[in-house]
DNA sequence: CGTAACTTTGATTAGTATCAAAAATGGTGG
DNA sequence: CCACCATTTTTGATACTAATCAAAGTTACG
């Protein structure tokens, strides 16, 4: 029994990634952690701060974002319930990009220092903390394709796609519908587009059939089409353990 | 002793990263592998492909790249004498993109297993590695800004930079000079643009005085101009070793 | 119920892509 | 060592995608 739904969630990854023991389970759950609920907006960590802690989301959602000289922003990634905020920093004498809240959110805040000290004396927790690493990689590896290389209906569309797998696997969204906590503003921070464009494109899929809104829920009306026009494939996302029945994804 | 003076490399940087022991860089020495060349183009590993071998460059440079599926090509990353190629891949099932040669390059293949297995019988080992796969994370993030908020000039610029110091981090290049083995095509992949632009900005480049260039050879004339017209901070490269003097980032 | 944040629409502009072709370079075999 | 061919670089003309600017609607929220 785990004190939080999230840390089950996160257990049961872990155990995809690396034959835990028992005694790393009992490791794991013996981490020192200390709740927080963080407001929408609230940074987690910023550009240049040394980080002290490391993150799981036990609610709500958040993103890593930097912002270039000129003042403009790119969303880098966006986290959902059960996943890790920090990883990407805690190993590092500084962070090198901005973590915030996308909604309101739930933390656990577990000390750098037990982190580092947990993966040295239970490697198989650091194999499998580090494979979730490279899979943020993974996914940071295709936006830099997304937005290199497709057009502007191509890129939201392949959010969208990316967006539904992932909520569906973490089981947080189901039957092709699922809250989009992010303005129209934060999708053009994401795929490098303004906000005017993102919202004519957003149209553009609706009219299109693929998609329909209703204030940030997204309902995907034809699956098929909308990973044809977002050039999506499910492989980077590397989803082994509970595999996405509803959509399907293609190997 | 080390058989290849990329190892010696790999283990002074290693030790950076983690406070190694004697068993530790005997385990290292000790690993099995294969020594391998590959002529330009060639292909250490193809999206799909389980990965099998973990390289290391001995000499030369190698790329990563996606294709989608409009068939455009989107360079990922480029990888120098003493990096690990694969390790982004070796701890997964399943490559999610390709690692080509840039040029005639040499490496030394170690097999998967051999990897996990010194990874988990020697966990700092194990972090410094990890450490490493989180560098190469922050440079994937630096691409999506690159990539997603830049203009064409500053962007080449950026590319430029990270080139320069990364060279020179790693003993390759001094005097603000190097040999960037790119076509323009190439670079054109890596920064989402097409090679006629790249070649106009390249141009661009050095009517402002900032570069010359004689065939593929890159002569920075204007250090802190570029690094502004770039929008470049070296913070995400994480370089804490041997700093950089010649080209002195700003942390 | 008033105000700030967000979405939507229209008109115009800017930055890159595209297309086409010539010039330069590099590598290879004879 | 030269001649040839493929690759790469360069240049010019034109097209198009998405940015910018401006303003009116709409929604959420204290």
């Amino acid at each position: 029994m785990d004190i939080h739904p999230a840390i089950g969630r996160v257990i049961r990854r872990f155990e995809t990634r690396a034959p835990l023991t028992d005694l790393d389970l009992a490791a794991i759950r013996a981490l020192p952690f200390t709740y927080r609920t963080l407001d929408a907006a609230a940074y987690l960590i910023r550009e240049g701060e040394p980080p002290e802690n490391c993150a799981l989301l036990l609610s709500g959602f958040a993103y890593r974002h930097k912002v270039t000289g000129e003042g403009e922003r790119q969303i880098l990634s966006v986290h959902m319930t059960g996943e890790f905020l920090d990883m990407q920093n805690s190993f590092l004498d500084v962070a090198d990009h901005n973590v915030q809240a996308l909604t309101r959110m739930e933390v656990a805040l577990v000390p750098v220092p037990a982190l580092r000290r947990l993966v040295e004396t239970h490697p198989l927790v650091g194999r499998a903390m580090w494979i979730d690493t490279l899979i943020d990689s993974a996914i940071f590896r295709e936006w830099i394709v997304n937005v290199g290389r497709r057009d502007a209906l191509s890129r939201l569309a392949h959010l969208l796609c990316e967006f539904a797998l992932r909520l569906e696997a973490a089981g947080l969204a189901a039957d092709r519908r699922y809250e989009l906590p992010m303005t129209q503003e934060q999708l053009a921070d994401a795929t490098g587009l303004t906000a005017v464009h993102i919202n004519r494109v957003l149209k553009e899929l609706g009219r299109l059939g693929l998609i329909t809104r209703d204030k940030r829920a997204v309902e995907i009306i034809d699956w098929d089409r909308l990973r044809s026009v977002g050039d999506f494939s499910a492989r980077y996302l590397h989803i082994d353990g509970g595999t996405p029945t509803v959509l399907a994804p293609a190997r």
